[in-house]
DNA sequence: GGAAAACTTCTGCGGCCATCGAAGCATCGG
DNA sequence: CCGATGCTTCGATGGCCGCAGAAGTTTTCC
């Protein structure tokens, strides 16, 4: 068949340490500068352009050129789907024990991928969710029943907004540190984006780990039962809440 | 982060055109000797055999021995979910005008991906149940009604069998030839093996190309309103039938 | 306008690795 | 037990490509 040299090109791209770190580094949904990106990759810059304008041409990132800083980012969704799914097999099965770097920690407690919420912070939020009959979750997919479309409209999420394509599905996606599927897809995004304007959360800068703030602790207490054990690091979800959740 | 490496390792192996050439040909679901596999792939045995041995250390297949042949197969359906990840995003917006070989059009016509139904076959199911409200399809996911439900029951698929794992649920799978949505995941899955059970349709050896069967294409006009221009090659899909589905 | 910053192109070097010939090891068939 | 088949290991070769030094181009800032 000719399809195996389409998947060994863009395999290859992605296949080698520099630009698997450009584009795991983008993977937050952010744009970067080409200098950023070569700094996340350990290489120079002239190393890293050449990177760029390889994986720029296989339309795998997307440059916005802005003053005298380009900026890349993930070509599409589809992109960080790829990425997402090539993880989920890098962890499937390796008996890895982390040596739980401070950073890991807090990538573990709460991160963004690409869109949405994952990390412990994901997790406890679709378990949350999942609890409360709200989504009905799944290793092949994610599904929100009508008294979850109810309750994500009074969250403020319009789920007939632009982004959700036709209907009410959300992508699941397989978290490769807690290694459980989580919410992903449009109404994952949405769902972080509105955290994000409620101020519950707040990016890191120059990381994918997420911050959560007093108001979200106490937010996503009320209204998802999940409560944190130490004051913004990490997250332990806890007791279903049908009832304050729907408040 | 430590997350680059190990994507880039993944990605490297299915980065080399040979071993590309063994994945796909592995993504039929069935398991094929080391012989096959380096004939598939173009090279010599002690090429392959390197090639396969580094592949299933990273466990992206898994070994068979039987006899003096080796058997290969995809380690699991994660692996092939991964392929047809980086499938979806090699053609996505590449305005490649087929030349359309003898091949490639039997393999666009009807094939088979990991386990379930592809080309115009596939997305002629995926249409036809669609349009039936059997099932919900979306480029994130799919869903089945209960009526839809029902229907599969009648048709002789068991939707509680030790395959479905929680619910209804079936992945939507995006089709490289047609660049639509079809239907995968368990449903799918099931789906497919219930048409070869029947005798529908019949694998055509060494190739993901799928014949379908005169019984075949009566039956998939009548329960599914499907209908075929060319005897067994080209399939057209036609006409809604909600009614003659549920027979 | 001059200098600095950000990025790219050019160039040569170096290492990794895919490839295949040849030989070695199992297994089947008689 | 012997030859044939299927597959693997070993070794040498060759090519591709990632890499950074140096120089060139565009943009911004004062």
């Amino acid at each position: 068949m000719n399809t195996a040299p389409l998947i060994a090109e863009i395999a290859g791209l992605v296949g080698e340490p520099a630009r698997a770190s450009i584009m795991t580094a983008l993977l937050d949904g952010r744009a970067l500068t080409a200098g950023e990106l070569a700094y996340a990759a350990r290489v120079t810059p002239q190393t890293a352009s050449m990177h760029l304008s390889k994986l720029a041409e296989a339309r795998l990132i997307a440059p916005l050129k802005t003053g005298r800083h380009r900026y890349f980012r993930l070509a599409s969704p589809r992109v960080a789907q790829m990425l997402e799914g090539i993880m989920a097999v890098a962890i499937d099965e390796r008996p890895r024990y982390r040596p739980l770097s401070p950073l890991a920690r807090e990538l573990r407690s709460a991160r963004v991928c690409y869109d949405h919420f994952a990390g412990q912070l994901g997790i406890a939020l679709a378990d949350s969710l999942s609890r409360s009959r709200f989504v009905l979750l799944d290793e092949e997919g994610a599904e929100v029943t009508p008294s979850g479309a109810r309750f994500l409209e009074e969250f403020g999420i319009d789920l007939y907004a632009a982004g959700m394509r036709r209907r009410r599905f959300c992508r699941s996606c397989l978290d490769w540190t807690e290694r459980r599927p989580h919410i992903g897809g449009a109404v994952g995004a949405a769902l972080a984006r509105r955290c994000f304007e409620i101020g519950w959360t707040e990016r890191k800068k120059d990381s994918r780990a997420v911050i959560v703030t007093a108001a979200g602790r106490q937010g996503f207490r009320d209204t998802f039962g999940i409560v944190f054990d130490e004051p913004g690091e990490a997250v332990a979800a806890q007791r279903a809440t049908g009832s304050s959740a729907a408040r």
